[in-house]
Formats: C-alpha cells, sequence, structure tokens
DNA sequence: CATGTTAATTGATCGCCGGTCAATAGCTTA
DNA sequence: TAAGCTATTGACCGGCGATCAATTAACATG
C-alpha cells in the first residue's frame, strides 16, 4: 500500500528535456566553468554535476572533454570575432585600432575568461589552432592592404607571429598590473606593431610596406 | 630443496645505490622524456620504467611529480643562465646581442627540448615563475644600464614583457618554418627590442632612455 | 663470521580522472 | 492503452598521481 501511493506521488526519476535545451545547459555549464578555472582544474564529472546531471549525459551531448572545451571556445570567439571584424573603409591602422580598442574593451569584462583561455589554449593543440587561425585571419585583412596580396617574406611573417606574442604578453600585463589606461595599451601595441613592420624592413629590405 | 638450492643461487630482489647516485639517474631519466614529451604525456610510472625502478622508488626521491618536473626544469635553466649571462662590458645593444646569440644558438640545438619547455611552462605555474624571473633577471641587466636603476615605469614595463612575449612567438616561428637564418633572427629580435623601447617612450614621453 | 640496525626498495592499494556499457524510464504516437 | 524510441542513469574500466606497510640489501658492531 505504502508503496504503491509512493509509486504514485513519486516524481519521475529525471527530467527529459528537449535535445537543442539540454544541449544548452550543459555547454552553459561547461563555459562557465571553463571561463573561471584552467581546462585540467575542471573534471567532467564537475560539469556535469553543475548541470544537474550524471556524467554518461554529457558525453552523450560531447564526446570528450576536449570536444565540449572546443565548443566553448568556438562559441567564445564567435562573438569575438563580431567585435573585432575590422569596418571595411579606413587606413589599415586606422582599421586596426578599431579592432584593438574592440578586443581591450572585451578584455576588460571578460578578464579571467580571457586568461583562462590562453592558459588552456596553450596546451589544446586545437585549441590553439583555432585561436591561432582566427588571428592569421584578420591579420591578413590588415596585411592584405599593407603588403599587397603576395605571399609574405619570412622575416615579415615573423615579425607579424612575434607581435601577436608581444599583444598576448603585454595584454597579460596590463590586466594584472591595472596600472595603465586602455588607449594608452592600446597605443603601445599600435606602435609596436609599427615597429615591428619596420624591424623586418631593416632585417629584409627587400619588403616593400605602404604605410598610410 | 630445489627451493633452498634457488634462494641460495638467487640474485638480490633489487640492487642499492647510494643516494646521490639514484636521485641523478631518476632525475636525468625524467629530464630526458620531458625533454622530447609534454607534462602531461609523461607518467610517474613511464619515468620508473625507464629508470629500471618501481614507482614508489621515485616518489621517495621526488614527493610529487610536480617536484620532479621542477628540479629537471631548474637545472636545464641553470644550464643556460651560464650560457646567456650578458658579458660584463660594452654597450646594452652589445650585451643583448650577445645573450641572444647564445640563447639562439642553445635553442637551435635543443629545439625539441625548448618547445616542449614552453608548451609545459604555459601550464604549471610554478614552472611559468622561474622561467619569467630568469628572464626578468636578465632583462634587469640590460635595464639598469639603459634607464637607470629607477623603477621602470608602467609603459616601459608592459612594453619589455611584451617584447619576452614577442620573442617567443617569434622564435617558435622561426623552429617550425626554419626559412630564415639565425643571424637574421637575432637582428630581428634586436629591432623589435628597440622598436619596443621606442613605441613605449612615444606613449609616455617621461621615459627616459640612453641607448648605445 | 654472526648478528642487529637502518633505510632503500617494493607490491598492493586508494581516490579520482576521462570514458564506456547495458539497463531504465520518460515522452510520443498509433 | 500499448509499443517504440531515446534521453537518462548506475555501475564499471584502465590509468593516473600518490601513499602505506612490509621486505631486504648493505653496513656497523660483537
Amino acid at each position: 500500500m505504502l508503496v504503491m501511493a509512493a509509486k504514485l506521488a513519486a516524481e519521475p526519476a529525471y527530467t527529459r528535456l528537449p535535445v537543442d535545451e539540454r544541449r544548452r545547459l550543459l555547454l552553459d555549464a561547461g563555459a562557465k566553468l571553463f571561463a573561471q578555472h584552467s581546462y585540467e582544474e575542471i573534471s567532467m564529472r564537475q560539469i556535469a554535476q553543475a548541470a544537474g546531471v550524471s556524467k554518461p549525459l554529457l558525453y552523450h551531448y560531447f564526446p570528450s572533454k576536449n570536444d565540449l572545451f572546443l565548443a566553448a571556445v568556438t562559441e567564445a570567439a564567435s562573438e569575438l570575432q563580431g567585435l573585432i571584424q575590422p569596418a571595411a573603409g579606413g587606413t589599415p591602422v586606422e582599421q586596426l585600432t578599431a579592432s584593438l580598442d574592440a578586443y581591450l574593451g572585451w578584455i576588460e569584462d571578460n578578464g579571467r575568461t580571457w586568461a583562462k583561455l590562453m592558459q588552456s589554449a596553450a596546451v589544446l593543440p586545437e585549441a590553439h589552432q583555432l585561436v591561432e587561425g582566427f588571428r592569421v585571419g584578420t591579420m591578413e585583412l590588415v596585411l592584405a592592404e599593407l603588403t599587397g596580396k603576395r605571399k609574405p617574406r619570412p622575416a615579415l611573417r615573423t615579425a607579424i607571429r612575434g607581435w601577436l606574442g608581444y599583444m598576448d604578453a603585454a595584454i597579460l600585463d596590463w590586466t594584472q598590473a591595472r596600472d595603465l589606461p586602455r588607449e594608452e595599451l592600446r597605443d603601445l601595441l599600435l606602435a609596436a606593431f609599427v615597429g615591428a613592420l619596420l624591424a623586418a624592413q631593416q632585417v629584409d629590405p627587400k619588403i616593400k610596406l605602404n604605410l598610410g
């Protein structure tokens, strides 16, 4: 009797959600945790628990931890992509200024997320490639107007890659020390960019640049 | 009977070594593996096995995987320290040139080790701090003559940190593409260094520099 | 040469990780 | 109302970093 009553009154053993909704829930839970801690610090068990769900269900929607992380990073990256997309007109330097402003503004609002993302991307090759491809794509837009469409010479390519590293390191320093106004950092990055281009030209005089 | 005979003829169950010797053996085994693969790719079991020893013994000498890795990195870093130590005389730029030459030469000989070290250091905070401290120490020697002993202004500090990031990224590109002579990369790094300093001065005119 | 002491060395075990499997149970539809 | 689909789960796997208690090689002492 009691058993029957209990069974009739019992709540469902679990709630079954539409696929899209469940997937969103899990992706959001993962993104939130990955934004606050690095990749290795978070376990699939924790993510599932945060979403109020069992671990195999998480694996049902994302076949591996790597996949889940990549899905979260991809989403954040495309959000950023929209902000950074350089406007059509203006000189290359103006375009770069606008993109840097948008980029730094986003980082000012999401400092911890940015730091953890960079840290994690250093280890996971796919995530690294994703971030790198996203940047290279942006850089190519700028470079196309700076150097024409010819394939860049090695020294120029290395200098550009170097400047991207400069940007990461300087931004990291900026988020940690917080003693530099955003505009000043932006100008520093811009000046360093021009400096990097001139340094490349100095090393390899065959490099042609039409700076605005 | 057979048992007794076997027991009498049996070799020792293990060979007991002097503490220093055993420690050296284990540290070398770990360093060798960490030089070829990244931190997470290597397990303590593998290291112990490579040294022909049980896992608990490895833990007897190094209380954690982190400790073992740090010991290996520290040793490699102090080896590099000796090479890079800038000579006493000469202008700051000459000192930096010599240090960069030694640094790039070492990397040319130990490319994989350098790449794996950088990758691992990105994740382990202590290793990162160790590498960072080592660089900052070297930079301070150069900066002391460039800017005097006063505490550097934020823009200059950020610019220096940025240049260190530039160096890492450019070197990584260099080791992967292999289409740039070492001297050219060295000159590129030097020119970028000067460019970074000038960029900092441009952003904050209060920065004083006495370049040779 | 025998014997006792010390500590270097080991096999067995722990809790947690990423990942998998077979069984359960909500929802939909005929 | 009964059947079928699949979202969801508890139990489990091998391997990880790390720990413990027991073994035993090497040495000091009589």
